[in-house]
DNA sequence: CCCTGATTCGC
DNA sequence: GCGAATCAGG
């Protein structure tokens, strides 16, 4: 792949937005994010700052009697890095998913809304049940900023009180959920023929 | 361990 | 110009 002008484009766009070298990388497809970063270099905007009068405290400009008036304002990341995060939707799948999000956890009836259409623990096997209360017991119990693209995403508890977490665990390849969890979040279909709507 | 960006340097 | 390898953190 070359860095056509579309590409480069995309490239300051997501660059500019907060967008991390790996997930601009992924977006651009192959390119690995060293790729990236070292555009980012290459076109001077190695900065996210929009108008970044970030006034640097070097109050010595340089010694430098050489005829290299480059300032290069590198290393001042003040902290405009907000991390937009534009997929850590714990969202249940749209097809074959069982969005349970209280597969084998006790029934805690919250008193602001309740998990409204549950298809709840039924219609799934038991096996794939038994696993994920187990593995629910080595659950990261992460929170929504510590997710990644290689955590399990599945929400246990209500997001409503504080006994809320995801899984965490290691993800299966592709898949947002880890092994167990994907075993109930990707039915094949099974038990559940009919639904005329 | 996972991830970040920064730099170097052979191509 | 390019980007893998490497470095330096978190």
């Amino acid at each position: 792949m070359s860095w056509t002008d579309e590409r480069v484009e995309l490239l300051k766009k997501m660059w500019t937005e907060g967008q991390s070298a790996s997930q601009i990388a992924k977006e651009l497809g192959g390119v690995t994010r060293n790729a990236v970063i070292g555009k980012v270099h290459r076109l001077g905007l190695s900065n996210r700052a929009g108008g970044a009068p970030v006034a640097e405290a070097k109050p010595a400009p340089k010694p430098e009697p050489a005829a290299k008036p480059a300032p290069a304002a590198k290393a001042a990341r003040p902290a405009p890095a907000p991390q937009p995060e534009p997929e850590p939707a714990p969202a249940p799948e749209p097809v074959a998913a069982a969005p349970a999000p209280t597969p084998a956890r006790k029934q805690i009836i919250p008193a602001g809304q309740p998990l409204p259409p549950q298809p709840s623990t039924n219609e799934i096997s038991p096996e794939a049940l038994a696993k994920v209360s187990e593995i629910e017991k080595k659950a990261k119990r992460l929170t929504l900023m510590e997710l990644t693209e290689r955590t399990c995403k599945w929400p246990v508890g209500d997001p409503a009180t504080e006994d809320f977490w995801f899984c965490g665990l290691p993800v299966q390849q592709g898949k947002p959920y880890c092994e167990a969890h994907v075993g109930v979040a990707f039915q094949p279909m099974s038990s559940r023929r009919d639904r005329r709507r």
